[in-house]
DNA sequence: GGAGTGACCTTCT
DNA sequence: GAGAAGGCCACTC
């Protein structure tokens, strides 16, 4: 458990995890966060282990607020049906209120 | 050891 | 302003 051994996924679950209530963020911002905002698409690839875990994948959107990863879910509106959930309006798989609900960790945790 | 994949983002036309 | 194309990094086979 250690730092070095930890490969850039871990380090996308602990953000992904960090993630408040009803709030939702982009898998650039974590990248981002990280150092590699070019790896955006690592992100996303990481959330492919997230499942079994106590990840929110749910929580993490494209940066349009699409649930691009929708289709990854057990279900098909599971990944829906959570976010409005905690309050989130999202409609045809996209979240309204993006603005309201995005949270940047490179600005809240900095 | 090399090549391919991927739940994306940025930039150019 | 909108649409389309490319590129980038990390992990797996």
């Amino acid at each position: 458990m250690k730092p070095e051994t930890l490969g850039f996924f871990e380090k996308v679950y602990e953000v992904a995890r960090l993630v408040p209530y009803g709030r939702v963020t982009s898998y650039g911002a974590i990248a981002k966060y990280l150092g590699a905002a070019k790896s955006a698409r690592i992100v996303g690839y990481a959330m492919n282990g997230s499942g079994g875990k106590d990840v929110p994948a749910h929580r993490v959107v494209n940066r349009k607020g699409l649930l691009t990863g929708k289709h990854h879910f057990d279900g098909t509106n599971l990944m829906q049906q959570l976010l409005e959930n905690e309050g989130i309006e999202v409609v045809d798989n996209q979240i309204q209120n993006l603005a309201s609900v995005f949270w940047d960790p490179a600005k809240e945790l900095k």
